[in-house]
DNA sequence: CTGAAAGCGCTTACAG
DNA sequence: CTGAAAGCGCTTACAG
């Protein structure tokens, strides 16, 4: 009972070894200083309130964990003194990788970042070489709504966005539109709705765009999160969508689906584009050649009832 | 030129400093092992696709990074395995504090770790004392509802969940929308419908709860991200809202604002939720003494079109 | 194969 | 006030 046998004692050595390993726990931070790695991620996304970033970080989330990788989120909050503190903080932290969900607000930075060897992966722009991945695959997209509205004898389409500048990835795609619109013989304007705008408010602006002579028959929403805005001004407007005017969006929901009628969009998996970044990431950290080639699918336009013939006059 | 003067040499040990720190950056590691404080936080989360985790996290990192600790997001998947092993894990980084957004999946785990003297924080279960704070926020909006439908005349309500197991909030609220009901003189049932199950599928269940004699003339949705599917399924059904059957659902959005007719909720802010508890979590490892009986604001029932008087038969 | 030592980069208490 | 030393908890190379 005090320690005689011999067997006895050793039984019980391993009682207590279990019993501390019931609270024993390795130190990362004393692993991570010996080994310089640290098994963690750190994503950065401009702003959380944003739906696309959310299947992104899901997808950065369930690849990293799968792995033994944790990951560290920071919200930039469309900031540009917000990500440079959260970067500094990285360092400290001695992340073994960055992700970037969007546009970074100091690309001179990122680049600086990339010289000193730290692996950072970036969904919407290209560094030096690289592709930018997300309007890569959002272009197919894009031109195929273009096609849609053309095809359905639409003249004038309207581009909404929400007010305050358009960032890489924007500036890109607009940039496509209005490429493909010209070639399609299509007119286009920009429209500026602030997003969560007073359906009077969004009324104004939609109402006199659409009403006015040779005014747009079509309208594409420019973010998903802008779309509720659009309708509640459209309803407010007293316009019907798709008969006096149509509409598609980027990104898909399945409130987009269920609305009556159920809205047209460019969409694409944002779950799996993180994934497979990360995975490469991981990869490339690891050492591991990664065949890059493998590219998720890209967008498509998903055409349903708010996308009609454009109204007769 | 080459360590002529003191002054001159100065300035240029001055310079050399300012130009090794611009990559120096101290050792969060190094730091944490001597000071045995990480400024880490983990976040659980049951479920980042479910839409009402999304705001609690923007929550948590936003006054997390204010007050420069960072996050650890875990998105455990509904899973004990997945939600063991993100413990251990946050345990071995040595977080500052743990934050669970929703119901953990192992209880007991919780309550020892509290013993350890872990600073553990939990929306949804309070644990030894603490009160659970998101099921009681939510009891006000639940009651507004129960007394809305009552006291526009309907007589049988159906409580729409996902298929799978209710958890602590879940069980909690059926058991307050049961007691509520029955005080109010209306019958009650529970109706389940797989998330994202064909419009057919749904409209089978919700069609059959709806037509029978002495069927449903409301349905409560017990999740925002199962309302697409109910209306869908109503819609596939030939049922038109309100006039067939009245619909309110948990949480609210601009989605559900912009809806035709516009969808009724119990909402609450869990932004706001997150912060307050964030706060209180930071305040109470830094040995502040922090007021907790300041409380966010309670859920409320916002009353919108979807709810009207049942259908006189 | 086992065991003691060195060292990762900080902070903190202590000596000068 | 400044500076050298000890030590946080690991891993890894090295000696026995």
């Amino acid at each position: 009972m005090s320690g005689k046998g011999p067997v006895k004692q050793a039984t019980r050595e391993r009682v207590e070894l279990a019993i501390q390993r019931l609270s024993y726990s390795p130190s990362a931070s004393a692993r991570s200083l010996r080994t310089a790695r640290t098994m963690l991620l750190g994503v950065l996304v401009p702003d959380l309130a944003n739906p696309v970033f959310v299947p992104f970080l899901r997808g950065v989330q369930h690849v990293a964990q799968k792995e033994g990788y944790s990951v560290l989120v920071v919200d930039v909050q469309r900031s540009v003194e917000v990500e440079r503190r959260a970067l500094d903080r990285l360092l400290e932290l001695r992340v073994d990788a960055l992700i970037l969900g969007g546009n970074a607000r100091d690309p001179a930075r990122i680049i600086q970042l990339r010289r000193t060897g730290m692996t950072v992966a970036d969904a919407s722009a290209g560094g030096r070489g690289e592709r930018p991945l997300i309007p890569e695959l959002e272009a197919p997209g894009t031109v195929a709504m273009c096609e849609a509205f053309a095809a359905l004898g639409h003249v004038r389409v309207g581009y909404v966005t929400a007010s305050g500048g358009l960032g890489g990835t924007g500036r890109r795609r607009w940039a496509l539109i209005q490429r493909r619109s010209q070639e399609l013989g299509m007119g286009l304007e920009q429209i500026r709705v602030t997003r969560g705008a007073t359906p009077d408010a969004a009324a104004l602006v939609l109402g006199g765009a659409v009403r006015r002579a040779r005014g747009v028959t079509a309208l594409i929403c420019s973010t998903l999160g802008l779309a509720p805005t659009v309708l509640r001004g459209l309803s407010f407007a007293g316009l019907q969508i798709p008969s006096d005017c149509s509409l598609a969006t980027y990104g898909d929901s399945d409130w987009a689906a269920a609305h009556r009628p159920a809205i047209s969009g460019v969409t694409m998996d944002l779950f799996e584009v993180a994934t497979m970044m990360t995975q490469q990431v991981l990869g490339n950290i690891a050492g591991r050649q990664v065949d890059a080639e493998v590219l998720p699918e890209p967008a498509r336009f998903i055409l349903r009832e708010s996308v009609a013939l454009p109204p007769t006059c």
